[in-house]
DNA sequence: CTCAGTGTTCAGTG
DNA sequence: TCACTGAACACTGA
């Protein structure tokens, strides 16, 4: 689920949500792999009372912004997501079968806050792979200011774009999922950027010409926005998309072309080898 | 039962 | 020190 669009509809949820309340319940799970570097009873500490004022987001992470530090930050990891109960005008960050059943707290919340008003909040991590921590400053501390550009507001102009891109030897797939390079892209969408932009994810970044790497970045633009502005809903993206057919039983795009699989830059590849030279 | 997985970190290599 | 690679992490669901 959470690359960065997923994320930014967690953080507009949390805006919605909390924005301009105050917390009055903070409820956590007993999971110290989650709580990195917080106990529960510190982080009730920093929580309870506390007014929202915003909520803010680069690349993968999110955080609350509080009217005192520290804020808590927040990273998905590879199954998190946040929920709501379902109120009329409220859209749930969905995670998939495991919270079609209604239930509230869902399955696997780890934090469960409680705001003026009633409004709820909870946070769900069914592999453990995200992370729950306490910031004064979430930008200027790790791992957040290890990443690079947020790849929907903080697109670097061509100029710098390019420069960025040709210092690196690493394949391409592998530079787009560097979140020290572009902090939010994650498998599917960097797949399908190099679909879109016509580049085969193993050439080395530094070989790509000056027209290619135009089209990287376009194409970088066009897939984040578009998710963005379609909500994250998978099913209200463009239906020339790589992404519903690559990891059908038929492996093949809806033009018709064969789609082939490779483990690139860590990770199983997608891609289109007639379209992407 | 086995394996892949929408992610990150860290040890090891050159 | 830097750039890069691959394994480990933890757990679900196919």
């Amino acid at each position: 689920m959470p690359e960065l669009p997923e994320v930014e509809m967690a953080r507009r949820l949390a805006q919605r949500v909390a924005g301009g309340r105050r917390i009055e319940r903070v409820r956590c799970a007993r999971d110290a792999i989650v709580f990195e570097g917080v106990t529960p009873a510190r982080l009730r500490r920093a929580l309870v009372g506390r007014r929202v004022r915003a909520a803010g987001r680069h690349g993968k992470h999110f955080w609350l912004e509080l009217d005192q530090r520290p804020w808590p930050c927040f990273h998905f990891g590879m199954s998190g997501g946040l929920h709501t109960p379902g109120a009329p005008g409220v859209r749930l960050v969905s995670q998939g079968r495991t919270d079609r059943t209604g239930a509230w707290p869902p399955r696997f919340t780890k934090l469960w806050l409680t705001f003026e008003g009633g409004r709820e909040l909870a946070w769900t991590d069914a592999r453990r792979l995200g992370r729950i921590r306490l910031r004064q400053n979430p930008r200027h501390e790790p791992p957040l200011d290890r990443l690079g550009f947020d790849a929907l507001r903080g697109l670097p102009p061509p100029g710098r774009f390019l420069a960025l891109t040709r210092a690196r030897g690493a394949p391409v797939k592998a530079l787009l999922l560097d979140q020290s390079f572009a902090a939010g892209v994650g498998n599917w969408i960097a797949d399908e950027v190099l679909y879109q932009a016509r580049i085969d994810p193993r050439r080395p970044a530094r070989t790509l010409s000056p027209a290619e790497v135009g089209r990287l970045r376009a194409a970088l633009c066009a897939v984040v926005t578009t998710a963005v502005r379609r909500g994250a809903d998978e099913n209200r993206y463009p239906r020339t998309w790589l992404f519903h057919t690559k990891w059908g039983g038929t492996p093949m795009t809806r033009r018709g072309e064969r789609i082939r699989r490779d483990r690139i830059g860590g990770r199983t590849t997608a891609w289109v080898p007639s379209r992407q030279q």
